[in-house]
DNA sequence: TAGAATTACTACACGGTGTTCAGTATCAGC
DNA sequence: GCTGATACTGAACACCGTGTAGTAATTCTA
């Protein structure tokens, strides 16, 4: 019966590191970031810090692994927000994916800090990891937006100047392999509207946008439809 | 000479909390925001730490002496890379303005973090504090573009919707009172670009971009020349 | 110039953190 | 029932911010 008793084994080992993370997510949503300690989450847990050893090599660790499922039900809500539209609606699918994401910011402020501020102290994000993964999918949704615009924004291309050879050569390969009819420009486009979104959700979740104006959300509406504007789109109504 | 003495000590006691600055900053390049701990601007200056409670209460009261000093410091090289062009090369200031926000970023990724990010652990901003005072201030200049630029983006004004009531009171007194002519969706649009500027630099300075593109500078450049062209403005060349 | 008062600072303690490590208790496998 | 792996404890180490009590020096006053 070794099978048996090992899967049993290796369940509980699961079980209790999905613990870990489940009370890491609970104590950063109530107390930011830089509640995440062992030893606050082995207290809840009714162990010592020393046990989560076990289960994460080190705290950084843990934070890396946190940032992955956070950073992924940030991209899978955005990707649900645009997936009951019609795909010639490039407009509404665009503003429903910045929507989604100020909305998802706006709901999990600490989860975009952890994603895209200074995850906790002393933290780095290892260079191949799995924000670099999340953040290659969240841009690939965008360039499948901007891929849908492509065709009547070209008008953009000209004075852009961009090369495949300015990107990454892992992120410009699996862009090409997936549109295959954008140019390098569009992926710059796409990258930008990236930050576009990401600017005033950024400013609005660390306070800098509350001694000017106490609507940010039309703030974000009014820059939105500028966008797809600028996209050459008209939004629906 | 009670005067005298009294200025000697108030000297003494100036310089010494000048110096508590001068190497917190140079801690915090070299280490990151993290870096700024009490014990290690003591270590370096012969002290102990409680005796910096004689000069700061406490460490977040130094952080947010930081924060100014070092906003302080971005805000001057925007307006000292604007000052030198014409006054109606809306533009040409308008690129100046943006290149100069992102170079000094770029020069001082940990200032920026300090400023925009979460400048140190637990660190809650204080509310009217001089972080406000320097985002106003930065506004302002971005204002003064916008405004600059206003009577011939006007066409941009018919769908925003904004209103006076839409901005904190103290904000949108100042502004009416500098720039009488311009209406309340050129103090949202002035904010908007301030948006525009930020996302794809805190997006860089955080890593994001690193598995993207290696050369960000060029992206930036396409976006600010995008947006100056959103302005129905023309860059000079 | 001698004493009083203010100031600057040290020394130490408290509770918090991540991390390591020797030891122990539990439990699967023979 | 014994052996070996696994999970966990408990204590330690080196940090951190923050107070507080005491001390040394410097300034003011008479």
């Amino acid at each position: 019966m070794g099978d048996q008793t090992q899967n049993r084994r290796a369940r509980l080992r699961a079980e209790t590191a999905q613990e870990i993370k489940t009370i890491a997510l609970r104590l950063m949503s109530e107390g930011g970031p830089d509640a995440i300690s062992l030893r606050a989450i082995a207290r809840e847990m009714g162990m010592t810090a020393g046990a989560i050893y076990g289960y994460y090599p080190t705290r950084d660790d843990l934070v890396t692994t946190l940032i992955s499922d956070v950073y992924t039900s940030l991209v899978d809500q955005a990707e649900a927000a645009v997936a009951p539209l019609p795909v010639d609606d490039v407009a509404g699918r665009t503003l429903a994916w910045a929507q989604a994401f100020r909305a998802w910011s706006v709901a999990n402020p600490e989860g975009f800090r952890l994603i895209y501020g200074d995850p906790v102290t002393g933290y780095q994000p290892p260079e191949g990891g799995p924000a670099a993964e999340a953040a290659q999918r969240a841009c690939a949704g965008l360039t499948s937006l901007v891929a849908g615009a492509w065709p009547r924004a070209e008008n953009l291309e000209a004075a852009d100047g961009h090369l495949w050879s300015d990107f990454q050569p892992a992120f410009a390969a699996d862009i090409r392999d997936r549109f295959p009819e954008l140019p390098p420009a569009g992926v710059a486009l796409a990258i930008r509207v990236w930050g576009r979104m990401h600017g005033l959700v950024a400013l609005e979740i660390y306070g800098h946008l509350r001694p000017l104006t106490h609507d940010p959300a039309k703030l974000y509406r009014a820059e939105m439809l500028d966008l797809v504007r600028s996209l050459g789109l008209t939004p629906h109504a």
